[in-house]
RNA sequence: UCCUCAGUAGCUCAAUGGCAGAGCAUUCGGCUGUUAACCGAAGGGUUGUAGGUUCGAGUCCUACCUGAGGAGCCA
């Protein structure tokens, strides 16, 4: 072995006694940058994703973190030795490869690797053989392995267009005017009821894990004019559906002197960054997991804006119509199905505003035109994956939110701090809410959230 | 918290109340362009748990456990 960069530990203890097939002196490279190395040699360093062989020939598929790639050795054209290692690694078995590098129509990404040299730097034994085969498996086998679950080519292309949506995000932020302050994750007692929140003992004291930052950055809004918080969420709620996580991750800006139709602008104008980014930077990673990029381009702003009386008015004509099984009663939040078949009206996220004040929260500020409603707005992402985005500009009068906290039967001293807020140079401010999980969900046309994000914690499971 | 469905080989699933099965994976053999390769052979079972009905239970009944996705609530 005569590898300049070989990984730690003997080579008796790693690699099992397989024989090592020849020198390796090639450049080191990636998968996703081959095809500027088309007709050279290069190494790459990863696992085995699996094999097929035809009598003579191998077909090793090999995976580097970076993409996959397809190999292949004839018996008649490399060394017997060679050969036999080849023949003889298992599914997953970390190996550094080198090979000529050749365009091929046959071969998925394009190129194929005529392979020279092999080193295996730890052979999977058959006795143990690892576990997550290329067939079928159901959700809970793979959700307890999912720390080799993600090994696997399309939860790996979600984890790369997860990565570029929060880069993303956190990028139009920046380059925006905003300042990132993030809020406490431990926080004091309970801001809109226990229920929801995780619990932990705080040196002796009962405190809760965050639910949102929302009140914490409407404070430093008001010194730093712009400003966003992206960290993790929690909530309690026993929540078991495909849009629910209890620990999931938020972007939250929040804007001093911005009322409700600046936050529209702002929430469409955001989205369409991500999703355009997403479309330039990971369009391969969008294609490996079947998505419908034509979807997907369609989403810039202006997005279409719906008044809660206009949405109400299209769910009653629906379920007259006998497409929607429920009536909509006038004054409620809408249901799960309503938004799914709201969403499905655009081809575009649409922004729901002005919903009863009745059903929103208490800091909501009313419409001036008519206090029944709140000025707020929920972004319905398109394809039936519904809410995406909550935001609302936020009650600015010191009385007005006095009054709110008392008819919610809010704890007036835990609010005190809030309260200021109002007291000392009060503007109209307002901000919103994104949850990363599912607008990859979305953007990535998954059925289910908990695919979104490395690992996920549910109302079942807090494993691996 | 409520409703619905599911639990059988390592995995994905079959099996009218009557001998526990297949494909994949693993092992062995074959195949010089395979695309979740294919062909042949072998090994592999406390049918989620505890009771009950029955001559006989994977199958029917009761309770429980685990999981799934839907409601409510939310991002």
């Amino acid at each position: 072995m005569r590898l300049a960069l070989r990984p730690p530990g003997s080579r008796s203890e790693r690699n099992h006694g397989m024989p090592d097939s020849s020198p390796i002196s090639a450049p080191i490279t990636t998968i996703d940058s081959i095809g500027k190395h088309e007709g050279a040699s290069v190494t790459l360093r990863g696992w085995l994703y699996n094999l097929r062989e035809s009598g003579k020939l191998l077909f090793p598929i090999f995976r580097d973190g970076t993409g996959i790639i397809q190999g292949v050795a004839h018996k008649a054209g490399v060394s017997a030795e060679l050969f036999e290692a080849l023949k003889g690694l298992t599914q997953e078995s970390s190996v550094i490869v080198t090979g000529k590098v050749r365009a091929d129509k046959r071969a998925h990404g394009g190129y194929e690797l005529d392979i020279e040299a092999l080193q295996v730097v730890q052979r999977i034994s058959e006795e143990d053989p690892y576990p997550i085969t290329p067939k079928d498996h159901g959700v809970e086998f793979l959700m307890e392995r999912r720390h080799l679950w993600v090994r696997s080519n399309r939860q790996a292309a979600i984890l790369r267009i997860r990565a570029e949506i929060m880069r993303a995000a956190a990028e139009y932020f920046d380059t925006n005017g905003f300042i990132r302050t993030d809020p406490p994750i431990l926080t004091p007692a309970a801001c809109e009821g226990t229920s929801t929140l995780f619990p932990v003992d705080y040196f002796g004291e009962e405190a809760f894990l965050t639910q949102s930052g929302q009140l914490y950055i409407e404070s430093t809004a008001l010194a730093l004019g712009k400003v966003y918080s992206f960290g993790p969420t929690f909530r309690a709620e026993k929540s078991k559906t495909r849009r629910h996580l209890t620990e999931f991750w938020m972007i939250e800006p929040e804007v001093a002197y911005c009322d409700l139709d600046g936050l529209l602008e702002l929430a469409e104008n955001f989205l369409s960054h991500i999703v355009q980014c997403v479309l330039k930077n990971r369009r391969p990673e969008l294609e490996a997991i079947g998505r419908d990029v034509t979807k997907l381009e369609a989403i810039q702003a202006p997005f279409p804006r719906l008044s809660y009386d206009k949405a109400a008015e299209m769910l009653n004509q629906a379920h007259k119509d006998g497409i929607l099984e429920n009536p909509f009663e006038y004054g409620n939040d809408f249901g799960s199905p309503d938004e799914t078949w709201l969403s499905n009206q655009f081809d575009r996220p649409v922004m729901v505003h002005r919903y009863p004040a009745d059903v929103k929260a208490f800091y909501m500020q009313p419409d001036p035109e008519n206090p029944r409603y709140a000025m707020c707005v929920d972004v319905l992402a398109p394809e039936g994956y519904g809410e995406i985005i909550g935001g609302s500009q936020r009650v600015d009068s010191y009385e007005l939110l006095k009054s709110r906290i008392e008819a919610h039967n809010l704890p007036m001293d835990a609010f005190q701090w809030y309260l200021d807020l109002r007291r000392y140079g009060s503007v109209p401010h307002s901000g919103f809410g994104m949850g990363i999980e599912r607008a990859v969900a979305w953007i990535c046309g998954l059925d289910h959230v908990r695919e979104t994000i490395p690992f996920a914690r549910t109302l079942n499971r807090i494993f691996p």
